[in-house]
DNA sequence: AAAGAAAGCGCG
DNA sequence: AAAGCGCGCTTTCTTT
């Protein structure tokens, strides 16, 4: 893949070279910055500043597709030189003499209880695009073995729905709607079967976004609509989501008064600058503080859960990884149902008293990104 | 030469 | 003026 990759790397430099009328490096955001605002004189309205000068990230790309071809060329090129460099070519340097390749999985470093992973980041391991998943598909099982792999669906948003109390929410996820059509379907007023698919990407954003403070700024940057519209949309949602707007105003207020914020176990993060008299600092403060009982408490339960399964799957399969909503085992072809049946039922049934039903997901391959 | 800031982007 | 949260790694470029 290294080789591949290397050699449309070059026809891509190639070729932004004789755009640009000379030769620069594309990795360097100032050089190409230099290219594609002074020499190509794309308009630079809209277009986010940063401490060095004008941003060429993907967001901003974005706004100037179209413009010139040049952009395409860039958007694979870092796509590329991502992957080979943060994975395909480090990932095998790291292989330890067991053949295998191990990370380490920090437990005090993240405000919220969550793991974080190190040396190499397991965590962030390509998914999304299809070049990413053949990434994944390199990392397999002890010989003889396969893969079981298990996610929480939707696991942020049910517990933001018990944390808030939302007696609807928790009951659209109880019969297994889909969320994200059902919140574009009442925010919008019409039915579930009316809504689009841009109406449904707009919810989808919003139910992630919004619960954590997004602006409609924000909003309108990540969906296309306007300021005004999207204004409205958030009103609307939390017309319909009382309950959720209720809840984050309860946390801003108990991390004034306190001085703290907590899980639904206890736990708890101390929010001193929610006291700030310096704006960002204070509103950046506000954000994690309505974030962290909902984060944290996934944190808490997968933990809870990691525990219950060491126990129950001992013998059995052996744990590979933890991906914040999700476990990954090997374990021998012949006990995948049992091993499945049981990381399911662990995981569904890891806190009973929850007033939600929580759904897990299970899959198994040959590969990881067949999991 | 080493350390650090900034930009960018991979994941949940 | 600036406006989802939580991470870690790579590259470039500057500072020590």
């Amino acid at each position: 893949m290294g080789d591949e990759l290397a050699a449309e790397v070059s026809e891509l430099e190639q070729q932004m070279y004789s755009m640009a009328g000379y030769e620069f490096n594309a990795s360097s955001p100032a050089q190409l910055s230099e290219v594609l605002f002074t020499k190509l004189q794309l308009p630079t309205a809209g277009i986010k500043k940063g401490k060095t000068g004008y941003s060429t990230g993907q967001k901003e790309l974005d706004k100037l597709r179209g413009q010139h071809p040049i952009i395409e060329l860039i958007e694979r090129y870092r796509e590329l030189t991502k992957l080979i460099s943060t994975y395909i070519e480090a990932l095998p340097k790291l292989m330890a003499a067991d053949g295998r390749i191990h990370t380490t999985f920090n437990q005090d470093v993240t405000s919220t209880g969550r793991l974080s992973s190190t040396n190499p980041n397991l965590q962030n391991i390509p998914v999304r695009t299809e070049l990413g998943r053949k990434i994944r598909q390199a990392f397999v099982p002890s010989d003889g073995k396969v893969f079981v792999g298990a996610d929480y669906s939707q696991f942020e948003l049910r517990l933001a729905a018990v944390l808030a109390g939302d007696e609807k929410l928790i009951e659209d996820f109880n019969s297994d709607v889909d969320i994200h059509a059902k919140t574009a379907a009442e925010t919008y007023g019409i039915s579930i079967d009316e809504v689009n698919k841009s109406q449904r990407r707009a919810a989808k954003v919003i139910n992630f976004g919004v619960l954590y403070g997004m602006s409609p700024h924000g909003l309108a940057a990540a969906t296309g609509m306007s300021f005004t519209e999207a204004k409205k949309f958030i009103d609307h949602y939390f017309e319909v989501r009382k309950p959720i707007r209720q809840y984050l105003d309860k946390i801003l207020t108990q991390a004034r008064e306190q001085g703290f914020v907590e899980t639904y176990f206890g736990r708890r993060r101390p929010t001193p600058d929610v006291k700030s008299s310096n704006f960002m600092v204070r509103s950046s403060a506000e954000r994690a503080a309505m974030n962290m009982p909902i984060q944290g408490t996934e944190a808490d339960l997968m933990k809870l859960a990691m525990i219950r399964l060491e126990d129950k799957l001992s013998g059995l399969a052996d744990a590979i990884l933890q991906v914040h909503d999700s476990i990954l085992v090997e374990c021998k072809p012949e006990d995948v149902q049992k091993v499945s049946e049981i990381m399911k039922a662990e995981m569904e049934g890891v806190c009973p008293e929850l007033p939600i039903k929580l759904k897990v997901d299970v899959g198994t391959g040959v590969n990881w990104g067949e999991v």
